[in-house]
DNA sequence: ATATTGCGTTCGTATATACGAACAAAATAT
DNA sequence: ATATTTTGTTCGTATATACGAACGCAATAT
């Protein structure tokens, strides 16, 4: 929870309360589940809890008593993408790439050390990938992440993880100099790679977005490690430079200020 | 602004600071804009804007103090899809609809008589239609709204929109007789159209989606004006029922609670 | 049936927040 | 360059919120 010097406690507890609840299993939390994880006075939380209530930022269970995240939340949580004018762009890019190659494709921008998923394509093979807009996993074990990393050096990757690389699977690269390592040839080829290192079963073939020559975001596709084969990497390689070659000419002509929203 | 019976000041703030921001121009507002348009005080505002920017519910734009939409209410929000675990099987069909018909295909539910879109995939054609996923609009002037108010009675519609029906563009039903009118026709034929009445140069073709024969739900396919054929509608109508049938034989093996949802 | 635990809710007072005015800092106008 | 307007910021006190304890109520356990 934010130790910064300007706090409000009230606005913080609203945070803290809707980042409980959104981070938790989706059944829920009742009153006095979030009274003693947030170490709040049932009473306190009370009112909060039923305006939040009133204005449809949680809902009830039905079951009984259990806050949930509400529509409102959505709603005005979902505005956030305005701030991105190329959005349907990226959707289109991410579309066509999923409609060639029948692999999920991904566009996530970095946020302190942490991919966010803004954009997904699901393959429309039945066996998928469990990933969505909005959640965020840390960016050195993932492909995307990698991209977005690829200009980092050791230093700031350091700076950036200052309590390791902890491992999301068996094969997450949780060495510093293995990581830049491999960062420096990503570098070199363009493409960074993930095998097996955030989610087992998948690889991710990722690419960067750049502005100005920076990095701003990345797009990406994963494939279950079975139908993993060179030429459907060589044809996922090819499309995600068509499509990074593409979005980078849109955004030397419209402005989206990445550096605002990360 | 709720004028319930419980209240609590700073979270009424936070929450319509939060609103204020969202529905505004996405280029945000300043500290004494929020100020008087809110009615509250800058003094009050600015440790409450201080902490949501701090925990990055909002982003200061470079430009120069303007407040905007942050990433954290982004990932908070999206964590609302979460309580609907058929998200995967909607998206997937919804991206066959668009696949087979080349037009843009939606999502959405019911939420005291505005559509909320939850799920969109855009038509592969240059010209789209603009809406968006998070976004609302008055249910009675949609297709999607019609499907989902398709088992209301006049009584009801008139209990649900008190002031009346607002024309969104000229050829919107303003008329609740008319409207009613409408709603049989579509209950007998399990379709509804929309034919320019939210947005100029678009029709549309929605049908609902039941659970235990309750509407919970409903999907579309957009499709502007001149793009559109009888051939094309029979093929759109085709393709919703078939969703439609595979959607809810889903719902009838996982539980979903639509109830506690809107 | 009775005790027990756990839940949401209410209440009076201590305390932290909200207010308005005054201040500082920047942008615009003169 | 100076005046003027508009911005964000600070501060002391009035006031609304926060706290803990006690209450009522339901569900489970005995």
């Amino acid at each position: 929870m934010g130790d910064n010097k300007t706090n409000h406690r009230s606005t913080s507890r609203v945070l803290d309360i809707l980042e409980l609840i959104s981070n938790g299993n989706n059944e829920g939390y009742t009153l006095t589940e979030i009274a003693s994880k947030l170490n709040v006075p049932k009473s306190s939380l009370f009112p909060m809890l039923h305006t939040l209530l009133d204005r449809q930022y949680l809902s009830l269970d039905a079951n009984q008593g259990k806050y949930c995240i509400g529509m409102m939340l959505f709603q005005v949580g979902s505005s956030y993408l305005d701030n991105f004018n190329i959005m349907n762009d990226i959707t289109t890019e991410l579309q066509n790439i999923t409609n060639v190659c029948a692999e999920a494709s991904h566009f996530a921008i970095l946020n302190n050390g942490n991919i966010i998923y803004l954009a997904k394509i699901d393959s429309p093979e039945p066996i998928r990938m469990i990933s969505s807009v909005g959640k965020s996993l840390p960016a050195y074990g993932t492909g995307l992440g990698k991209s977005l990393l690829m200009d980092h050096s050791i230093n700031e990757l350091r700076r950036l993880y200052p309590d390791g690389l902890k491992p999301m699977t068996q094969y997450t690269v949780t060495d510093f100099d293995l990581l830049d390592e491999q960062l420096s040839k990503a570098r070199q080829c363009g493409f960074a790679y993930e095998v097996e290192e955030s989610n087992l079963y998948i690889r991710c073939i990722s690419i960067p977005i750049r502005q100005n020559n920076k990095i701003v975001a990345a797009i990406s596709v994963a494939v279950p490690t079975f139908r993993y084969t060179q030429e459907k990497a060589d044809l996922i390689q090819h499309l995600l430079l068509n499509a990074k070659h593409r979005l980078e000419s849109i955004l030397k002509t419209i402005y989206v200020d990445f550096n605002n929203l990360t």
